[in-house]
DNA sequence: CGACTTTGACCTGCGC
DNA sequence: GCGCAGGTCAAAGTCG
């Protein structure tokens, strides 16, 4: 908190060495002519401390400590605003970071498989039946997965991981259409070369015409397509707890359809975006049978349009979701926090807490399970990648664990818009290029946020408020998302 | 009056 | 071909 210090003292001599006192004063001046006379006594018996007047100096004497303490009462007041400012930045960097870490947890995951499979393609060449069981054992449902990576473009895309991600960035944040998803994610995956020159947001239709640009076989590129079909109909399903009929997710949606689904008593609702015109982004919400507390909100489709900064969280969660999914990282649908491939315990505290694939449905499905409380997992899955998160987020009540979601969209946009200026904001991203670019893309200012010890004193100072805070947060929105006029489905 | 929800009808795919 | 289930359409109703 060095710089705090710091900033503390500045704007102390700032409070003191203004001319706020003598602009008072010649206020007083011309605008009290009757207080003239005790001010500048006020002002006399403070500059003539040696004077042997008696009752006058014990009166002037008086006068200096009321003056002190009313200038101490006032520095407080300056230091509690101040303290106050910060720990709003604070609070908003932390649900920024806490989002983007779990873009970055997920790019991290993708990461590690490509490792695993290029060693395994590796000893598969001395001995091919190594690794047998594997994949005997996720036949059924990582086939989706594995006709991704039969693309052929598997070991082009271990070579090229690192400069393809920082040329994502970039075509990514030249992007108008931040909220494109998961088919968006998957073809800067595949053809990262072929973002338009004006950064301009794709029509719905663009991906199939342009999406086997692979030097392969007809027969490959007719795999390709039918892969990217796939693609196109790859689903990200949230699972969180909810009263609302509908989770907050920035977006604007409207209902076109209800349907009794089999086996499930609650109605499923269907929703499409329209927040754009012809934006082709629906969404399927239903109440889980088994516990009607959990909502179960399955997305489908990409975005067309830019999203607002309150959108984001939710899009860059699940593109990252669906981008690993479609980057066919994940060896068996048993899910991430499941395999053995993955360090237990990676997933951040507040963040979905378990994810599993699915090919089983007629889509490739992503589910991100936020219903479970990170405070009850084994204890052996508490291991972080950094140090600095888990035993302050771990702590935090799981009414706030099992929102992320709601932490992420809907608080940090309610903060963005109500803070203005955030480009105050300690390793900020200009709104622009948050907008235009939501998932590991940020990854990197990430790490550099993390990676700062001061960053991460202040967060384990921020936390405690944020806690408090979000906590009326949630009672506020929760009464923003319920109208005189519906359920609660309708959330901007 | 426009935007939105509701809800029954319709369409499509799939299994038998 | 038939029935079922999922998904979508569109007219009617509702609300501000």
């Amino acid at each position: 908190m060095e710089p705090v210090d710091h900033k503390r003292a500045v704007n102390e001599m700032d409070f003191f060495a203004g001319d706020r006192s003598s602009s008072r004063h010649v206020k007083i001046e011309t605008e009290h002519p009757g207080l003239l006379q005790e001010q500048a006594e006020d002002v006399n018996t403070g500059l003539n401390l040696l004077t042997t007047n008696g009752a006058a100096s014990e009166k002037s004497s008086q006068n200096l400590k009321e003056k002190q303490r009313v200038n101490q009462l006032a520095d407080a007041r300056s230091e509690l605003e101040r303290v106050n400012a910060e720990n709003q930045r604070l609070k908003l960097t932390l649900n920024q970071v806490n989002n983007n870490y779990f873009a970055l947890q997920m790019h991290l995951v993708s990461l590690m498989q490509r490792q695993r499979n290029r060693i395994a393609e590796n000893s598969e060449a001395n001995n091919t039946e190594i690794d047998r069981p594997m994949e005997d054992k996720t036949h059924g449902e990582s086939i989706v997965a594995m006709q991704f990576m039969d693309l052929g473009q598997a070991a082009k895309a271990e070579k090229d991981e690192i400069s393809e991600s920082s040329s994502r960035d970039q075509s990514a944040e030249l992007s108008g259409s931040p909220g494109n998803t998961i088919v968006e994610s998957m073809e800067r995956r595949e053809n990262n070369s072929t973002t338009t020159p004006e950064g301009l947001p794709q029509p719905p239709g663009w991906l199939p015409n342009k999406a086997p640009k692979l030097n392969s076989t007809s027969k490959d590129n007719e795999q390709a397509q039918q892969t990217m079909a796939m693609i196109r109909k790859a689903r990200v399903s949230v699972r969180a707890r909810s009263e609302a009929s509908m989770i907050s997710d920035g977006c604007q949606w409207r209902k076109y359809g209800q349907k009794m689904a089999k086996g499930n008593p609650c109605p499923r609702a269907y929703y499409r975006c329209t927040m754009a015109t012809g934006c082709p982004v629906r969404k399927q919400v239903q109440r889980c049978a088994e516990d009607t507390t959990i909502l179960v909100t399955t997305y489908e489709g990409n975005h067309n349009h830019p999203l607002p900064p309150a959108a984001m969280a939710m899009a860059s969660t699940t593109s990252a979701a669906a981008s690993t999914l479609l980057s066919g990282s994940m060896p068996s649908a048993d899910g991430i926090m499941n395999s053995n491939l993955v360090p237990k315990g990676t997933m951040l505290p507040g963040s979905p807490s378990l994810v599993t694939l699915s090919a089983s449905a007629p889509f490739p499905t992503v589910t991100l399970d936020l219903t479970h409380n990170p405070n009850q997992r084994p204890l052996n899955q508490l291991h972080p990648i950094s140090p600095h998160w888990p035993h302050n987020l771990s702590s935090l009540p799981p009414h706030l664990l099992g929102h992320p979601i709601y932490n992420q969209s809907k608080l940090v946009g309610t903060v963005l818009s109500s803070q203005g200026n955030i480009s105050e904001l300690p390793g900020h991203l200009p709104q622009n290029q948050m907008q235009g670019h939501p998932v590991a893309d940020t990854a990197a200012t990430v790490a550099a946020i993390t990676a700062d010890p001061n960053f991460t004193a202040a967060l384990v100072s921020a936390i405690s408020s944020i806690i408090g805070n979000s906590h009326r947060d949630n009672g506020g929105a929760n009464s923003n998302s319920t109208t005189s006029r519906n359920t609660g489905d309708n959330n901007t």
